[in-house]
DNA sequence: GCGATTTGACCGTT
DNA sequence: AACGGTCAAATCGC
């Protein structure tokens, strides 16, 4: 993966540039607000820079030919005639995980069942598959796969693919829609601002934004473990949504109230651990825009697109 | 005994 | 043929 930023986009590039220059607003009152005493707000603007970054990544791949393709190999293959695996039209979300534990990644919320491991090519560490528990009592299509990084032990890329169908989601899904309720009601009904909190529940987006849990075709889907219950929730990447964590919990991007509490669940372009937002490449990117003069400024972003996304 | 894990074999795709 | 993903028998742990 070396793909760069390219802006051979056309008339793409002046959105992206527009909504960079938010993040970069939003950025500097997010580190204004480090260190204060309000981390909620800090948390709402994390998200909301992670929102509009991804946009317009999102903007830059659809309109760069080639890049999505080469962003990584095909390991779910294409679909091409009635022989179709059973992962095939399997959606899929990847997220890296830290562990304090170093020998797995932190629980996700949801029960798994192991069923293979294989070597995989280039990577120092074999991939884990997991199923959902409930696979055979109730059908849950739901896997994952769990492979250690190369570059820190502690990090896992954990890939999930296909819809948690069971009962467990269910429940999960209505602790998710309670802790959306609970923790931004602030947010709804102010005119320019909506908070979209996907669940797996019942309750759906009428449009065609309807997505649910692990798979949402968005980059903000997360999982959320309480002790008593589960929770994934995704944010509809249009909708720019506000967002604060839940009052039960000071975390944002994390599973709270675990035993691997500590555990990191990154959102590149940055990543958010407790109260603690670490600006990796997204300060490159900051930089990149500080530097822009106009629409060429991407020729100055000499950044892997593909590192971006998860 | 039951459920979870391990591990080699098998299968589909490239 | 190589590779990734899944299956299933053997094994393990409670």
């Amino acid at each position: 993966m070396a793909a760069s930023v390219v802006d051979g986009n056309g008339g793409s590039g002046g959105l992206v540039v527009t909504e960079l220059g938010h993040v970069k607003e939003l950025a500097r009152q997010l580190e204004a607000q480090l260190g204060g005493s309000s981390p909620d707000l800090c948390k709402h603007l994390a998200s909301q820079i992670s929102s509009i970054a991804e946009r317009s990544i999102s903007l830059l791949i659809t309109t760069s030919s080639g890049l999505a393709g080469a962003r990584k190999r095909s390991a779910v293959p294409f679909v091409k005639g009635t022989k179709k695996r059973k992962t095939m039209d399997k959606k899929r979300h990847e997220v890296r995980v830290s562990s304090a534990a170093g020998d797995h990644p932190a629980d996700d919320g949801h029960s798994w069942r192991k069923y293979g491991q294989k070597d995989i090519l280039g990577a120092k560490h074999p991939r884990g598959y997991y199923r959902c528990t409930h696979r055979h009592s109730q059908g849950c299509a739901a896997t994952k796969q769990v492979q250690r990084t190369d570059e820190d032990p502690t990090s896992f890329d954990v890939v999930y693919l296909g819809d948690h169908t069971c009962v467990q989601s269910q429940w999960a899904a209505a602790a998710g829609q309670a802790a959306a309720d609970a923790l931004a009601p602030e947010y709804n009904g102010k005119p320019g601002t909506n908070l979209t909190v996907k669940t797996e529940g019942p309750t759906v987006e009428p449009a065609e934004q309807q997505v649910q849990g692990w798979d949402a075709p968005t980059p903000f889907c997360f999982s959320s473990t309480p002790a008593t219950a589960t929770a994934s929730w995704c944010l509809v990447p249009e909708l720019s949504p506000p967002f604060s964590a839940p009052s039960t919990s000071n975390n944002w991007g994390v599973s709270p109230a675990t035993s691997d509490s500590n555990h990191v669940v990154s959102f590149p372009p940055f990543e958010v651990a407790g109260d603690d937002v670490q600006f990796g490449r997204f300060e490159e990117v900051m930089s990149a825009i500080d530097r822009a003069d106009g629409d060429g400024f991407l020729d100055d972003l000499d950044i892997d697109v593909s590192s971006f996304l998860v």
